[in-house]
DNA sequence: GATGAATGAGTGTTCATTCAT
DNA sequence: GATGAATGAACACTCATTCAT
């Protein structure tokens, strides 16, 4: 990514205008499509540009780089993944807590709605940045602050990123089950299992 | 001009000779110390071959390109993690089910000993063309081969990449834990717990 | 690493402004005087962006390679020789066979005019990749549209090539009697002869 | 073709052992198979010492340098050619002018016997190096010493580059015609017609 | 005489980013 | 605000040739 000088102090400007919002959001649209239709690869900011129908100088009005596009996009599903997440819970709001484990599995496994090749892109070109932790600790705070009884910060982690990394691998392995009923069913048992593991200890054996 | 655009039939050197085998070693040697001191930006075949002390024409007589050296390296580390889970199974044949489950995930936390940057840049490569479905199947049916009950298909995925997902989140995201006691105790704790799922729901519950 | 290998389905920028246009001429410019100057061996896209005064950026924002910038002089002398045969024709509209040929002959002799070094390298390129059939085609046609009677697509082929083949050894082992008039004579003469030949056949005997 | 250093002033060996003879040979065989095969593209010097079975010390024991093995491969040819051309006239040596000139132009024509691609590739390799003439002057020698009157210098030229020209093109361009007798007959054609025209103006006409 | 491991200069090409208009 | 022509650092990779064994 070729930075030919240095980082320049410039801030780029926030869309305060209509036709700018949309602007930005026919940039996010158009990296999206080209991601899922030939991958990082073919991810290139004269592309993008020019499948959102404007000027690459237009794209850096708005992103300070090419990696600023993948976090908006990344930035964007991530909150409406959470979003579902928080929907679903209120919805079984008393409901039994594997109800509700399922409901966290299944807004995870479905995020990035249809968008395969293009989740599994921004998942890899994250994964290269910051190793993918600005977008896992939300998760794990939202695992956190849901648990019935207070995990350690190991725990913490050792549960979202086990979680995560089993979807994860599944997206990047294109693995056919990803939606299947008998995956979710898997990594259900997975969060029950560990969290009843941690309970039962604590509350009965002194260990 | 640019001239053989033929399919590269050229098939790359296979080492018979000593001093052949030492060119290769010192090429993967010189390729780790670059991505430990650098990361994925410093590792240039030009970077590697200098430290190697070898011409670029050697490096590219035993490495048919770039990625081929990162596989390499993975494919060395892989088997040597794989015989030391095995050597620890064998150790403590008659153990507990919980000490071997600790020797394998002792295994593959140190694995790459003492190399977590050119780990962690590996572990990026190698989620970026593969999607790394090539180093964790093994480790996948090494657990499935080694499981108490037969696990179906999704409960090997599952249980593989949860745990190798939660390793290398740590290792990614450079988690002060990784190697601590009590990050393993959890990882420990999440094998167990889901195996322990797993059977209890065989054995006692008709589904 | 070796980042996009998709199908480069990237179309290279058509110039539509005035400075566009301008840089495209002193890329052409500048490929001619370094072929002038070093022949084939010194023809490297460095050199030609150098020489033109623009990045090698800039050269690839109008050329797809290197051959590109060949292909294009090579249209541009050709046209120019046609527009040359053609407006001497014209001149001589009701001028006897022999003038008429004469001014075919000399127009493709002086192609290229002043550069007999770049005219050399760029005969001995296209060579090596069409077998220079695009740029013999158009000087067949025209020969064939203007025979008196008509030709067989072999004689076609035979008057043609073997013409443009006197002329490009000319060039190639650079004699200096090319543009002798000596040598036109004799290249007239082949022509005639040549030509007299089928319609004698044709006209007095049955064959 | 990287010289790395100066050229060096030592000889290569001429073979004179009868091994060393096979050597050489199984190298210029190897060397058309791989133009054959692969065009000039594929023409490396490992590829051609692999398929000689040979080691690249060995080739270079025999071959200056990588373009002496298409000189060697191009003057067995051209002597095969040439000879083949005085067999031909040997035996129909009191045969009408045009049967000789039949004779020369199958030879030629016939060159390379079975190798169209190989041929092509040499062809267009001889004449990046030298322009070709080195093996086109014997072919005007033979022309201009078998010619009935006296033939100028550019006569000479015009006629063997001529014919030599038309039959270049149909192999570079490689036109399905190039072994028909329709072709045979117009190259004989433009000989004759050629000859006849010199011969006229010279006995008949004060020019 | 033969081997083949090693050499390394050289080249084409990409693409993120800037800035004059 | 928008444009898009221009930039140029950076890189992977090839292959003719040498020379120690």
């Amino acid at each position: 990514m070729a930075k030919p000088r240095q980082a320049p102090v410039i801030k780029r400007r926030i869309p305060r205008q209509a036709r700018a919002a949309e602007t930005v959001a026919a940039i996010r649209e158009a990296a999206a499509q080209v991601l899922e239709a030939g991958g990082l690869a073919a991810f290139t900011t004269n592309a993008v540009a020019e499948r959102a129908g404007v000027s690459i100088g237009t794209l850096y009005q708005y992103f300070a780089d090419k990696d600023a596009i993948l976090r908006s996009i990344a930035e964007h599903e991530l909150a409406a993944t959470l979003a579902n997440v928080a929907r679903a819970m209120t919805a079984g709001e008393d409901a039994p807590e594997d109800e509700r484990a399922r409901a966290v599995v299944r807004a995870i496994v479905n995020a990035f709605r249809g968008r395969q090749r293009a989740r599994k892109a921004i998942v890899q070109a994250l994964f290269s940045q910051t190793g993918g932790s600005a977008f896992q600790q939300p998760v794990a705070a939202f695992i956190s602050a849901n648990a019935i009884g207070r995990l350690s910060e190991e725990q913490t982690f050792v549960l979202s990123r086990g979680l995560l990394g089993a979807i994860r691998s599944a997206v990047l392995e294109e693995q056919r089950f990803l939606k299947s009923r008998s995956f979710e069913d898997e990594l259900v048992r997975l969060v029950l299992a560990y969290l009843g593991s941690i309970n039962s200890v604590t509350h009965s054996s002194p260990s």
